[in-house]
DNA sequence: AATGAATGAGATTTCATTCAT
DNA sequence: GATGAATGAAATCTCATTCAT
């Protein structure tokens, strides 16, 4: 829907004689403000939580223009997915494609990365509802898995080969060491998306920069050859080595 | 009138202890049936797109009598969420607590156990529930960190201080390593909840019994002091080394 | 549930062949602790806010057993008006037809027995509920203009006709005054059935006994023939003189 | 149904083309013509057993609609009683305030115009519910007592107090002579509403002029000095004497 | 006769979606 | 394009009534 939509909104703004000002401005904008509220709304609530006129009415305008531009809530939900998930990996690809360092520099910077650019952002809070909802939608599984599962296991995973040919890691299970890395991360920005806006007692402030340092700490001597091993030879699963 | 009436009673009587009712085994057994039917439905869709009458009909009853046993839908899931975390954590404690072996194998001894008793099981799924809706229900917000997070944290941060204190481990910021030890596996546990049922092109099968083997090695490996190092001077909530 | 019902149906059973007693008084009974219970829940909250339940729990019963001597909710009010109202005028006539004094003191007389015996009664609250329900059971119209409204006016309207028939009360319509009469005595009855529970803010606390009073000296100095008046000719249905 | 919503729509289609708003008039026009369905309904059958959907029908819109003005039942009912008895006493006082003639001539007035404006009218029903359901709505008590009975004591008994300043009254009770003169105007409205809708065998058709007259009349020559008696001292709150 | 678990029609209320202006 | 009044399907929850025990 958005593409054509838009063109049209093009074509209709064209067409627009005098004003071209203000009202244009907005008008190209209004998809994006659209996608924003929803955002912050289904990232709060849920998406069955959300109601559609709040979302209008967050980005400015009635719930009959929420309509114009999406036709109905779930389409709508979608395209906040859309667009806040689809452009992540790609950087972090090109990040890693282009590094010189030690394999272990090089994950602490994905990883910090990571947490920078998404993980410490609204966005990251989409996870969130899609783990909540994925059932509820299945076309979205797909979409998820190939937008961030797939392309996340291959960035951390690759690297953690990277590592291992260059015999700088121990050879491990690629996929799992990849999921054991990634998984801390997206559990603690969907943790402060639930519990850390309204802080509760007995729980300890997490702090999320101490937090990554540990984890990077444990996963990186976890992972690395130690000085009086032997280089490890090769098996289990075919092309993964495993530690012992 | 009354004599037959009453003898006809006293048969009945004679009768009911043989038998004591299909209705009353059936009355007993409510609760669990209901609370087993709410579990598996809000797992699978969630706590708002749960109709509470559909929960009735998997439990084999009228919309009406669900509400017999539990006064709002709310009151229901705090039910299931308290059947099935709440006496989780004791056992895990009291294992740990007469635990004589190294911290290492009390750790892969608690996660192993941890996984088989509850990740693997559909109360699992609870947790997804859990990060998605606390914010619309504050008050389980507390009630979840009360029951599950505090005293997990105080479980596997426990056993993480008691392999400090035995010069097994490095020593390292509790919570953050506890936190980085429970995550992947509640990760793990809600991934399979939210995409294990319908498998996705493109990703690996996850192989649980891997993942958490692979996991428990990397995180050990981390913790433990090398042979080589000389035995660290305790630093809680000090800056941390990283390995690198 | 109630601890007395279930001690005595026990006591009743231990006894079973010798007593038919307990038991059979009770079933005796049941109608009129249905009756009593019904009557003091419709007042209180209404009709359609009284539930079955409730009436049964009043009354020592259960659910099911009120379904036994009512066959429905409708029925069980039926029963309660009927019960309630249909013995209230005999004995006003009675009194009325063999009184010797004069015509004032005779009304004094039925105004403050009627208090006594009903109006200060919960059964008063009755005509609160007919009133308001009347509409919605148009059966019940019928049954109270027989009961009610026809032989209370024809003992008030009686009396005022014995008054102008010895020179006693001026000649009035005898309908309408008879109306005035017992109207404000309705009104405070209900009044106090719907306000006097729970009492409010800057209402005075009204007094019945001085309000009874009050009405009754207006309303007798109204009718009363003035000694200083000639003995107006009687004119039913005619043009009324106003006082002033 | 609604005779006006009908005219209205027909006014409005006639000008369609031209005007610039059907839809803002109706929209201005709800609020009324909800809370006269509302009325209406409430009177006929009582609060409770008015269904909201009903109200919407009558008023020629849909469940949802309703909803929009009124967030719930209770709150369309208050706005029915503020909105048809809120207004009632100001315009009293004020004719009672620049009056110039007799007491007795300004009470058979108030009360004249009490009737044509009020208890003549569908707005006297709302005395019925008020009875009726005030148990189940206590916060309408209060509203109720200050907005109705508070200022119409003070109307009523004023002008009694008026009249025995004047040494036009005998003295008495204010508060009870007030209530004595209402009574019968608020007992006879609410039976119209009743009874009066469906005739009922057996009793007399009631002419609500003639018993307003006389009620007044009774009632007036009860209060009023007579020729023969000296003017009474003031003794309020004094044991009253009766006529007798 | 008595019970109370079970039912399901029905009431209130919400909200995604439509469409006249 | 933009609005927001209007709609009605659907969800939660209640309660009169039934019926197996």
């Amino acid at each position: 829907m958005p593409p054509d939509v838009l063109s049209e909104a093009a074509v209709a703004d064209a067409e627009c004689l005098a004003d071209a000002g203000v009202r244009q401005r907005r008008k190209e904008a209004r998809p994006q403000e659209l996608l924003d509220a929803a955002l912050a709304l289904f990232v709060e609530k849920g998406f069955a939580a959300t109601r559609a006129e709040e979302v209008a009415k967050r980005a400015g305008v009635s719930k009959g223009t929420l309509y114009l531009y999406y036709p109905s809530k779930e389409e709508l939900f979608k395209a906040v997915v859309r667009r806040n998930l689809s452009s992540l990996i790609a950087e972090g690809l090109e990040v890693a494609g282009s590094y010189e360092g030690s394999s272990a520099d090089l994950l602490a910077l994905l990883i910090q990365t990571w947490w920078e650019r998404f993980g410490n952002t609204p966005a990251a809070g989409i996870h969130k509802v899609i783990l909540a909802e994925v059932r509820n939608f299945p076309e979205l599984a797909q979409f998820y898995a190939d937008e961030v599962m797939v392309p996340a296991d291959r960035l951390f995973g690759g690297c953690v080969e990277r590592g291992v040919a260059r015999g700088e890691f121990r050879p491990m299970p690629t996929h799992e060491v990849s999921l054991a890395l990634i998984a801390p991360l997206i559990f603690m920005a969907i943790h402060r998306h639930s519990f850390g806006c309204c802080p509760v007692h007995g729980t300890a402030e997490m702090d999320p920069e101490l937090m990554l340092k540990t984890h990077l700490d444990l996963v990186l001597r976890g992972l690395q050859v130690r000085p009086d091993e032997p280089p490890a030879k090769t098996h289990r699963k075919g092309p993964v080595k495993t530690a012992a």
